[in-house]
DNA sequence: CGCTGTCATCGTCATATCCCGATGATATCG
DNA sequence: CGATATCATCGGGATATGACGATGACAGCG
């Protein structure tokens, strides 16, 4: 019974954690910020902002787009990116309650994901 | 000025990625939820529950104790652990919203942690 | 009609992530 | 006190992830 719940379990969350995966890029994070705060855009716009090579940014914006997190309509000969889900800002905004309450304690983890490479100096040197 | 921009971007936005980040593992998703759903756990409970190593489970339980979602205490000589972080179902609800308006979209994608392996099959074979 | 600007895709590489088995620490039970 | 149960940590290996440059497709300008 458990053994069959194993992969239930998973398939039941994979969802679910696909979603938060694709939250949890900074690159892909930005876009959404700046989607959502300025709207529209175009992805020579958010090269400019993210400072990264036009193909990664257009990589990033295809995984968003795949998971029906952005939509592009073309404009001219370029595409404006905007997103689709409005529902986004509610889960940001969720994430910024917990961020607050935990400090930046976030950023401590030493394994698994955590960032743990960034510098974390909360006491001035 | 941009320059700068990026790195300052880079940095604001660590810790919400770094969040997702936690969130974006199915293990560590179902760790959260039984903690959310069932009240404390202790560690061989969660290996029963997942089917995993101890060591796998006991590794995602530090990171997400470094993180601060998760809080143990000792209990003779096993260690409970519960939720620390309350507004986490909320960031969980509001990621639901959001999975229900794409449907199972986020699956599809190709590319970028988007868990481009699972099945989708949508039609019949 | 040729040219330029914008975007998507491909292949590659360095690194991070995740899982495991083995080992050590600590507390309870007989 | 010795034995056992529970957990944390270490090191390694297979895979996923994210970045880049190069190339191709397509629309608009001169």
């Amino acid at each position: 019974m458990t053994a069959a719940d194993d992969e239930l379990i998973r398939v039941e969350l994979a969802p679910a954690a696909a979603l938060f995966r694709s939250l949890g890029d900074p690159t892909r994070l930005a876009i959404l910020r700046r989607l959502a705060s300025q709207g529209p855009a175009r992805v020579v716009d958010l090269v400019e902002v993210l400072g990264l090579a036009q193909s990664t940014v257009s990589q990033h914006l295809a995984c968003l787009r795949g998971c029906g997190l952005v939509a592009s309509e073309p404009a001219g000969r370029a595409s404006v990116f905007r997103l689709a889900q409005p529902g986004l800002v509610d889960v940001l905004a969720a994430a910024e309650v917990v961020l607050a309450a935990t400090g930046n304690a976030v950023a401590l983890c030493p394994t698994y994901g955590c960032a743990g490479d960034e510098r974390v100096e909360d006491t001035q040197p």
